[in-house]
DNA sequence: AACTATTTTTAGGCTTGTCTAAAAATAGTC
DNA sequence: GACTATTTTTAGACAAGCCTAAAAATAGTT
C-alpha cells in the first residue's frame, strides 16, 4: 500500500494534470497546492519514479504512469465518497467537508470503500457536482457550463462549482444557492456582466460576474 | 493536536490500567500490544512524559495524567463511536470492525465526531458491548456477570465478550451468538462445566466451557 | 548476601518526509 | 549569442519512530 504522503502527491499531481491537459505538471506547482517546498517535491518525486508511480525527467515536469494514475484516481474516489457521506449523513455544509475527507480519504480498506459506496446508494457526484469515480478508475464528467456564458431567459440547473474555496461556498449559502437549485436568466448588465436571476421562480437576486464565473450549470 | 503513534500509545497505556488496577504500567506490556520493542517504548516514554501525558519513573513503568488521560479516553470513545457506525450502518460484522476503527480512531477533527455521534443516536455501547464514553470522558461502566458463573435455569441477554479476537468472534457467529441474545440455562455439566443453553427459547445449543468464560451477560 | 534471569534503558543507526542554502539548468530578454 | 531571472536540483541537516546490540537496573532464588 501507499503512505499518507504518497496518495497526496499522486493526487495533487493528478488534479494538475487535469488542469493543463498535456503539459508536465512542474515542480513547483505541486509545492504550491502542497503547501511544501520545492526541494521537498523533488525528493518525494524522485521516490515515486523510482516506484514506477510517475514519469520523471529531471527540469521536465512529471506525469503519472497507468500505475499512479490507478492510485490517484482511487484517493479522489475515496475522498469524494467521504464527502457525500459527510454532507448527506452527517449533514456538514458543503464548505465543511473538504478538510475532514483529505483525512479520510487515506484510510487503507478497499472492503470500507465499497461498503460505503453502497451505503451511501453509489452516488456519481460530490456536494460540489465534481464526478465520484467507479470502482473501476472510470469517470463520468458532463460538460457542464458556466453560468456567466448562458443567455438571457436561459433556465438551468446549478450542478458544480469551479472554485472550491471555504469563502466562495459560503458566499452561495448566504444566497442560498447550492447543487440542484433552479436558476432563470431574467437579465444581463451590459457593463459588467452582473445577472439578475430568479431563483426557483421566485426570488430575484443579483449575481456578481466573478460568482457567476465560478458556477456550472447545466439545461433544466 | 497529538500524532497517530502518541494516541495509540496513550490507548494503549489506558487499556493495561484498566486491566491491572492501580498497579503501574510497564514497557514490556506495552510493547507486547503494540508489537513493537521495548527500546521503542522506552524512547516514546521518554516523549510523552515530556509532554506531561504520562508519568514516568524509569524503570518503574507509566501511569498516566490527567491530560493523558483525556487524550486516551478521547481516542476510546472516537474508536467505540466508528465500530457502532461500521456495524450498524455498512453492515460490517462485529469481528470485521476493529480493524478499520483503528485507523478511523485517529482522523482529528471534535466537529465530525459530535456528528458522527447524532448520526448514530447517541449510542452508550459499541458493537462488542463495551461502553463508549461520552464527550466529556465519563463511562457508565455496567457490571457484568460471565456466562460461565451462572447457575443452572438462570435466564439472561448476552451484553458484551471479554475476548475480542477475530476467531473467537467468528465462533459466536457460527453459533449464531450475538449482542442482545436472550438464554436460558438448561443444563451444566457437573465434569466439564460445558454448558446447553437454549437460545430465544427455540434451539438448544452446547456452550463449551472456553466460550462460557468469554460471554458477559446480564440479567433478562 | 550473592548469583542469575529478566526487564528496562542507553547508544548508535535507519527510513520517511521535511527543511535551508547553494549550485545547476532552463527560460526570457536584449 | 550573452546576460539575467526563474525554476529545479543537490547537499547536508533535522524530527519522528522504529530497530539491534550492549549495558544497567531490578527481581527471584538459594
Amino acid at each position: 500500500m501507499y503512505s499518507f504522503t504518497e496518495e497526496n502527491y499522486l493526487k495533487t499531481i493528478y488534479h494538475l494534470s487535469q488542469q493543463k491537459h498535456l503539459e508536465n505538471v512542474t515542480t513547483n506547482a505541486i509545492a504550491d497546492l502542497l503547501q511544501t517546498k520545492a526541494a521537498s517535491v523533488t525528493d518525494m518525486l524522485k521516490k515515486l519514479a523510482d516506484k514506477k508511480l510517475i514519469l520523471y525527467v529531471k527540469y521536465q515536469g512529471v506525469n503519472l504512469t497507468e500505475k499512479g494514475f490507478k492510485v490517484a484516481i482511487g484517493t479522489v474516489r475515496k475522498h469524494r465518497l467521504w464527502e457525500v457521506f459527510l454532507f448527506d449523513k452527517l449533514k456538514f455544509g458543503w464548505e465543511e467537508v473538504h478538510e475532514v475527507a483529505e483525512q479520510l480519504e487515506h484510510i487503507q480498506s478497499d472492503y470500507l470503500i465499497d461498503k460505503l459506496d453502497t451505503f451511501l446508494n453509489y452516488p456519481s457526484v460530490d456536494p460540489h457536482g465534481d464526478p465520484i469515480p467507479g470502482k473501476d478508475g472510470t469517470i463520468k464528467s458532463q460538460t457542464l457550463t458556466l453560468l456567466i456564458d448562458c443567455k438571457k431567459n436561459a433556465q438551468v440547473v446549478i450542478s458544480g462549482v469551479k472554485e472550491h474555496s471555504v469563502a466562495f461556498l459560503q458566499r452561495l449559502n448566504e444566497m442560498e444557492l447550492c447543487l440542484g437549485k433552479k436558476l432563470k436568466i431574467h437579465e444581463i448588465n451590459e457593463f459588467d456582466r452582473c445577472m439578475i436571476v430568479m431563483i426557483d421562480k421566485e426570488a430575484k437576486i443579483l449575481v456578481s460576474n466573478e460568482v457567476a464565473k465560478n458556477i456550472l450549470v447545466s439545461e433544466a
